[in-house]
RNA sequence: GCGCUUGUGGCUCAAUUGGAUAGAGCAUCUGACUACGGAUCAGAAGGUUGGGGGUUCGAGUCCCUCCAAGCGCGCCA
C-alpha cells in the first residue's frame, strides 16, 4: 500500500495499528458524495480565508470534523487554534476573524457561523444538504449506500477462534467468533477481498490426551493425568463407535460442533486449515529450509533453533526440539506463510493469554521478507463470565466451562452475538449471565430491532390503508423541518464516516454504536412525526414514509454488519 | 522482577485518537399516547476520568511516577 502520506484534513491520521496511512477522502467512493463534497468545501473555503488572513500555507494539522455536540454545528474546524501560533495571534481573535472572513465569502449550503469555545469555528448547514442525503441512501440502499473503496481490492487473510479441538467452544471463544466475522464484514464493505479462516491445532500431545480421556470415559475409568475430564467427556465418549480411532474422532465431533455452534450466530469460515496437514504436506520443512537458507536458523543444545532476536524478539526460539519433536511454533510459521496466498495483509485475533506469542510471529515472517506491515495481530481482552455472582474460570481439562451453545440456547444469537460487540475489543468484557438473562427482553439489540419492526409494521399499515409512496423524484423533501427528522438524517449522513473509522480500527463495536443512535433518532421521530394519521398532510406523510425506508436501509446495513437478524415483526 | 493491556457515576461501557459543558444503557426517582406496535418517548439525580506531577491555547487521551487488576515471560500448545 503506497498512499501518499499527505496531511489530512478530514479528522483522519494515520492508522494507529498498523502505522499505514489512509486516504483523508472516501476515494472513488459515490457512496458518501455529499459527505465528502461538504467536507472538501469546507476545507477549500478555510484554506482560502486562512490564506486571506495571511496563514498561508494552513498549518498541516487543521482539520474540519463533526464536533462533539449539536449545539456545536454540523461541522467544525480548528483551523484558529493551530494556526494562532504561528500567525502570532490569539487564537479566538483569528478565529472571530476566520468566522467573518466566511460570513461574506459562504461556502455553500452553510446557514450560519459561529466562533465557539477557544476559537472553534463552526459551521451550521441548511437542512437541504440532509434531503440530499436520504436521497442517496435511499438510490443506493443496502447495497451500495455507505459502501467504500478503502481497501480497492487488497486482500486480507483474518483467523480468528482457532480453538483446539478438544470439546465444544466455550463463551470466552464467542467474542472471537463475532468480532472476527463482523470485522470482516465490515472489512468485506471497505472494498477488502475478505477469506476467513480456522486454524485447527490437531498435532501434539492435547490432542492425544484427548482422545485418551474419551477412551477411558467409554471404558468407565477415570481419564489420564492431564485429560480431560469435562461431562462432555462423557456424552461424547458414549457417541463414539467402538471402531473409531479416539483422537481422529474426537478432533471430527469438536470440528462439528464448532461449525455448527459458530453457524448458529452467523459466524461462517471460508477455510479450515489442519496443523497436521502442514507438516505432512512438507510446507513446514520448506519454510524452515527457507528460514536456514537466509541464515536465521541455528543448532544449539541439541535444538534447532530460529535467531528471532535479530528480529525484536527478547529470546530465539524453538522450531524442532532435542528429542526430534516439532514445537508449536514451526508449523504455525509455514501456516502463516501459507496464509499469504490467501492474503496480502495477514491478520490474527488473538486472546490476550497469547500477546506474548506475537513478537515470535512477527520476527518470523520479517525474517521470511515479509514487510512489517504485512502482518497484524489483533490481541483482544478476554471475556470473563458470572454466574450466580461468581466468576466461572474456564477450563476445558477441568471441565469448568460455559458452552457458547448453553450462552445461544438460553438468549439466542442475536442478543449473545450484539453482547460480544457492544464493548470494544481492547476492553475486558465481563458477561453476567444471569444479567444477560434477566434482561433478555430489555436487551439494548431489541431496542435496534423494534425499530426496524415497527418501519415493517408502518409499511404493512399504509398498504392496508391504501397509502403508497409516490416515486422519490416526484415528493418535496423539504417537508422534512422537524428536528427529529433532521436528527435522523444526521445519523444516517454519519455511517460512511463510521464505517470508515470501525474499518480502520478494527472497531466492530462503533458499529453497534451507531446503530443504536440511529434507533434511537428513530424512536423520537416515530413518537413526535406521526406519518399515518389522518391529519397529516400528504406532502409531509410521503416524505416521512421516504424517510422511514432510508432508516430502514441503514438498519439493515448496520445490523448486517454485526450478523444480527433485522426481523419484520418481534 | 521484566513486558503487554486495562483503570471513567452504584453496575456495564462510550468518548470522532490532543478539542468545546466527559456521553449512553441498566438500576433509582418524576412525567407522557383514546389515530402508525409502550420492547417507545421526555425529564431528574448520579463524576476530582485510580493518586500525584509534567507537556500546551486545551489532557480521560501524550510523558514521568506511584497504586490496583488481568495476561504473558517454556525444548507447553
Amino acid at each position: 500500500m503506497t498512499s501518499a502520506p499527505a496531511p489530512s484534513r478530514a479528522g483522519v491520521t494515520a492508522d494507529r495499528r498498523s502505522g499505514r496511512e489512509t486516504p483523508s477522502r472516501l476515494a472513488g467512493d459515490a457512496s458518501s458524495i455529499e459527505a465528502a463534497m461538504i467536507r472538501d468545501q469546507l476545507v477549500d473555503a478555510v484554506e482560502d480565508a486562512l490564506a486571506e488572513l495571511g496563514v498561508d500555507p494552513a498549518p498541516a494539522d487543521f482539520v474540519v470534523e463533526r464536533p462533539a455536540r449539536r449545539e456545536h454545528g454540523d461541522w467544525s474546524t480548528n483551523a484558529a487554534l493551530v494556526s494562532a501560533k504561528s500567525a502570532g495571534r490569539n487564537p479566538r481573535e483569528l478565529g472571530q476573524a476566520l468566522a467573518d472572513y466566511l460570513s461574506v465569502n459562504r461556502p455553500p449550503h452553510v446557514e450560519a457561523l459561529d466562533i465557539a469555545g477557544p476559537g472553534f469555528v463552526n459551521f451550521t448547514l441548511a437542512p437541504t444538504w440532509l434531503h440530499d442525503v436520504l436521497v442517496t441512501v435511499v438510490e443506493e440502499g443496502e447495497q451500495d449506500y455507505a459502501r467504500l473503496d478503502i481497501g480497492s481490492g487488497q486482500s486480507v487473510n483474518i483467523e480468528f477462534v482457532s480453538a483446539n479441538p478438544t470439546g465444544p467452544i466455550h463463551a470466552g471463544g464467542g467474542r472471537w467468533g463475532a468480532y472476527g466475522d463482523s470485522l470482516a464484514r465490515i472489512l468485506a464493505r471497505c472494498g477488502y477481498a475478505v477469506h476467513k479462516e480456522f486454524y485447527i491445532n490437531d498435532r501434539g500431545v492435547q490432542t492425544q490426551l484427548f482422545g485418551q480421556s474419551l477412551v477411558a470415559r467409554q471404558d468407565g475409568e477415570e481419564p489420564p493425568e492431564n485429560g480431560y475430564a469435562g461431562q462432555y467427556i462423557e456424552e461424547w465418549a458414549a457417541e463414539m463407535p467402538g471402531d473409531a480411532d479416539p483422537a481422529e474422532w474426537g478432533k471430527h465431533r469438536s470440528l462439528e460442533d464448532a461449525r455448527e455452534v459458530l453457524g448458529s450466530m452467523n459466524v461462517e469460515f471460508d477455510s479450515w486449515s489442519s496443523e497436521t496437514a502442514v507438516v505432512m504436506s512438507g510446507a513446514m520443512d520448506a519454510a524452515i529450509g527457507e528460514l536456514r537458507a537466509a541464515g536465521h536458523v541455528y543448532e544449539a543444545e541439541g535444538a534447532t533453533w530460529l535467531r528471532t532476536t535479530d528480529f525484536g524478539d527478547d529470546q530465539d526460539r524453538v522450531l524442532i526440539k532435542s528429542d526430534g519433536e516439532i514445537a508449536y511454533f514451526a508449523p504455525d510459521i509455514a501456516y502463516h506463510l501459507d496464509k499469504f496466498r490467501r492474503g496480502d495483509l495477514v491478520i490474527d485475533v488473538l486472546g490476550a493469554d497469547h500477546h506474548g506469542y506475537v513478537p515470535r510471529m512477527r520476527a518470523a515472517l520479517l525474517a521470511l521478507g515479509k514487510p512489517a506491515d504485512a502482518y497484524e495481530a489483533i490481541v483482544g481482552q478476554n471475556v470473563k463470565l458470572i454466574r450466580d455472582g461468581d466468576e466461572v474460570k474456564m477450563s476445558k481439562r477441568a471441565g469448568t466451562i460455559i458452552e457458547i451453545r448453553d450462552l445461544i440456547d438460553e438468549v439466542g444469537p442475536d442478543v449473545a452475538r450484539f453482547a460480544y460487540l457492544l464493548q470494544s475489543i481492547d476492553s475486558p468484557q465481563t458477561i453476567d449471565l444471569d444479567l444477560l438473562t434477566a434482561q433478555a427482553s430489555e436487551n439494548p439489540v431489541f431496542y435496534v430491532q423494534y425499530a426496524n419492526a415497527r418501519i415493517h409494521s408502518i409499511g404493512r399499515e399504509a398498504a392496508e390503508r391504501g397509502v403508497e409512496r409516490h416515486p422519490l423524484a416526484e415528493v418535496d423533501l423539504g417537508a422534512l423541518v422537524e428536528e427529529r427528522e433532521l436528527e435522523l438524517l444526521r445519523q444516517l449522513s454519519m455511517l460512511p464516516e463510521v464505517l470508515e473509522v470501525a474499518c480502520r480500527e478494527r472497531a466492530p463495536h462503533k458499529i453497534t454504536n451507531w446503530v443504536r443512535d440511529l434507533a434511537a433518532a428513530f424512536h423520537g421521530f416515530y413518537r413526535d412525526c406521526p406519518i399515518l394519521r389522518t391529519d397529516t398532510p400528504s406532502d409531509v406523510q410521503q416524505a416521512r414514509l421516504w424517510l422511514a425506508e432510508a432508516t430502514r436501509i441503514g438498519l439493515a446495513i448496520g445490523l448486517d454488519l454485526l450478523g444480527v437478524s433485522a426481523p419484520d415483526r418481534m
